[in-house]
DNA sequence: GCCTGTGAATCCATTCACAGCT
DNA sequence: AGCTGTGAATGGATTCACAGGC
């Protein structure tokens, strides 16, 4: 199979995590994984690798299994992480900060650009990834000249919203937002929300059963 | 509808989301609230929403909407976030630092009551919310001294499954785990993942189509 | 023999539509 | 009249099971 059938969801987001395994296993100097193998890594069904896979085309080999480079190259080429992402960020407290330096997401292509924030004393700060603070106020010019495509949102909830907005004018099509509450943005808006005390709740809740 | 029908995962989730919106309403003292408004609200389908809160029983009123309340207690109670949970954390850098002072947790009752680092340099150190960095050597007595109920682990990649394992031998059974590898633990013991990379993987995805 | 690719079967989640209560 | 509670219908996602290629 290949290509236009419309790709579910959910098999989007398990196809960005095999990637992790499947790094690994480069470095491993492994040359081929299987579909059980894999599904173990990453504690899935092993006919549920085999499914996602085949929505992209079939990269197995029948009784050999994936080859794990070509396998990594295809799925980066796929989730569009085979380039480099700029990002904005709003909001500088400590959550904000530890983003920035989060050597994660440079790793994984995800470049921040530009970091902006509305206290005046922290405006003008030099940062030690070569940034330099920003004012809310200079969010629109910059996302056109930095080519800013996706904005991070770490700002108290009061603020948020007005940011949203604010980056959407300005051409930002897909938000990440660590504030806990619900952003309201026209539909060609993409918004991923991140929010660990639901993750809280959710082990706390099953804990108690 | 009560009790024992073994209520989905997704139900829990999405609950657990209908509490930030409910608080929103109490601050501005409204009384009651239809399944349209909170739907509305937490961008869902208003027969989602019914159907969700029908399995803990009816606490809706036909014709007229759901107390606020009531529904808040109510929902608090079901998630067990009616009380304080006990949280220690290991892997003091940035990110761990940010968890830490991060208010929100504390507003919902999760309370960090140690926190742990492998680094001599940082062992011993006293923290602004009044803690003193703990060696990891640590981790099994201090579980037990200070009933720590969930553990969050910020620490390197490398080091998450070693945390991960003392973890469980000192009792716990529910992690928070914010390294991008999947953890191996024993069944009884859950894990909730977060990996904001995997965020940004599926903006990009979205973004490329 | 082994492991992929995939229709068919199953399971779960969402939405519809309306009966039932206030 | 209005909004909940819920069976029935729909729509997805997961898993099974095996045919097909190496």
């Amino acid at each position: 199979m290949s290509s236009e059938t419309k790709i579910p969801d959910a098999t989007i987001e398990r196809v960005a995590l095999y990637l992790r395994p499947l790094e690994k296993l480069m470095e491993k100097r492994n040359q081929v994984v299987s579909s059980e193998k894999l599904a173990e890594m990453c504690k899935v069904n092993p006919a549920q690798v085999r499914k996602d896979l085949s929505f992209f085309g079939g990269f197995g080999v029948r009784g050999v299994g994936y080859e794990v480079h070509d396998l990594l190259i295809e799925i980066k080429k796929i989730l569009a992480s085979d380039r480099e992402w700029r990002l904005g960020i709003v909001g500088l407290d400590d959550m904000g900060m530890a983003l920035l330096y989060h050597k994660n997401f440079l790793k994984r292509g995800y470049k921040f650009v530009a970091a902006f924030d509305s206290d005046p004393q922290k405006v003008g700060k030099k940062l030690p990834i070569g940034l330099v603070v920003q004012p809310v106020t200079k969010i629109k010019q910059l996302v056109k000249d930095l080519d800013i495509e996706i904005g991070v949102i770490t700002t108290s909830p009061s603020r948020a919203q007005d940011i949203a907005d604010i980056y959407f004018e300005a051409g930002i099509l897909a938000i990440l937002n660590f504030s806990p509450i619900q952003l309201r943005t026209p539909e060609c808006c993409l918004v991923q929300n991140v929010d660990f005390t639901l993750n809280l709740d959710h082990l706390a809740y099953k804990l108690s059963q």
